[in-house]
DNA sequence: GTCTATACGTGGATAGAC
DNA sequence: GTCTATCCACGTATAGAC
């Protein structure tokens, strides 16, 4: 089990183990830890931000000073999976594995740290089309993500010999992948299983693909088009 | 240029050309189309139903008579956009093309009709995650709306052979790059051009890996992953 | 059934005193 | 950093006019 930074928000009692924190580190934690477990419990539409003062014995206006929003909460959430995911995976790739072990531990081990926030996740793609707001993951507020998101597939894709355009295409084409799994997450009633298996599947199509088009044969065709696409998402800032 | 049901939007003072409707839903078009130019003009959060009320000369009460809520105006606006594209494309697949000019027709006419309107896209994405919402574009209030999506594209790809398990699959899969399309489109800054070259090179690699997994040679390998692939959607209803 | 006018409860977010 | 008081907008409700 990853006993890493997520467990400050399931485990409010265990402050002692860390490193001393400022009051308002510790005030932060509290709002954060408190606030997740109503989400899950309630739902985040549903639970206002006077309940999670409530819950935390203070008053509304404090929850707002550590906070912006209500929304910003699942943004330190979501900021906090992301750390968490980086580290795995790190620690991962120091041992060797084929592709296939690499890639599946990178989208298996991102399922795991999200698989009872489901409806977190869907709050953090509520904003995936406003561009101008602060949360939207494709905006200019959350680079920072997009880029640990994709470094994790360059260090899993390390060690391979990829045509130049799919090199630099690959992680942010796996990082988008998994954009899809959570989102078929989000929509799987199976506790995860059934995303489990979609990720097998996907990942070895993938891999088919990505054997195919390495091909002398091949290669020619599809490197033009790849190049094109390649400037294309780079003019948006999406590609990293 | 298209004639269709959008229009009433875009030009209010056309009622003449139409059937003679009902009070109601003269109403209801008038609230529609003044609605949606303050979104626009405004943005759709910053808009207020007071705003919209006020700006049809009508009773704050009145608008909510016709409109359940704020978002559900935009649920009517994309109503509208899908019956718009699915007619566009039908009259466009009773002349002879080939499957190329047939897709970019399916991707570009959709294009043009939200051309003005990414402030209004946005919206109709914020509730992607929540499948529990009236207005989420995978549960189960717009399965209507995901239908007519992918026969738009069962429709351009009716004349093409297709291995089985493509066959099912490759409408949905075009609908799933459709929204890709649209969620680029959203955060494009050049009034649409970059989006359509990029569809442009999209669907050149995809008509590439359709010919490609056709062969004999590599359809063996890929068809078991497809069949999985395929079965798993289905689970989830987001294949039709 | 359609529309007006008005008022109310709820919840996100802010201002300003301490 | 914290709290109290307040604002604003959404959505709802109601009573009455046509």
């Amino acid at each position: 089990m990853n006993m890493f930074k997520l467990n400050a928000f399931k485990n409010t009692d265990q402050s002692q183990l860390d490193p001393p924190k400022s009051k308002a580190e510790l005030t932060r934690a509290q709002i954060l830890g408190t606030a997740l477990g109503l989400f899950r419990e309630k739902g985040f539409d549903i639970t206002t931000m006077r309940d999670i003062a409530a819950a935390c014995g203070m008053a509304v206006g404090t929850a707002y000073h550590h906070f912006d929003s209500k929304e910003a909460i699942v943004a330190a959430y979501y900021e906090a999976v992301q750390l968490e995911h980086s580290s795995l995976v790190i620690e991962f790739n120091q041992k060797k594995h084929n592709l296939k072990q690499k890639l599946e531990q990178a989208f298996f081990s991102k399922l795991e740290i999200v698989q009872h926030d489901q409806k977190l996740l869907g709050v953090i793609m509520r904003y995936i089309g406003d561009a101008e707001h602060p949360l939207s993951i494709f905006g200019a507020h959350t680079s920072h993500l997009r880029q640990a998101g994709t470094d994790v597939f360059k260090v899993a894709l390390a060690d391979e010999k990829l045509p130049e355009h799919l090199n630099e295409l690959a992680p942010t084409a796996f990082w988008a992948l998994q954009m899809g799994m959570l989102l078929y997450f989000l929509h799987d009633q199976s506790g995860g299983e059934k995303t489990k298996k979609l990720v097998t599947a996907a990942l070895e199509l993938a891999l088919q693909l990505l054997k195919l088009t390495a091909q002398p044969l091949i290669q020619p065709l599809v490197t033009p088009v790849l190049r094109k696409i390649l400037s294309l998402l780079k003019a948006h800032a999406l590609l990293m």
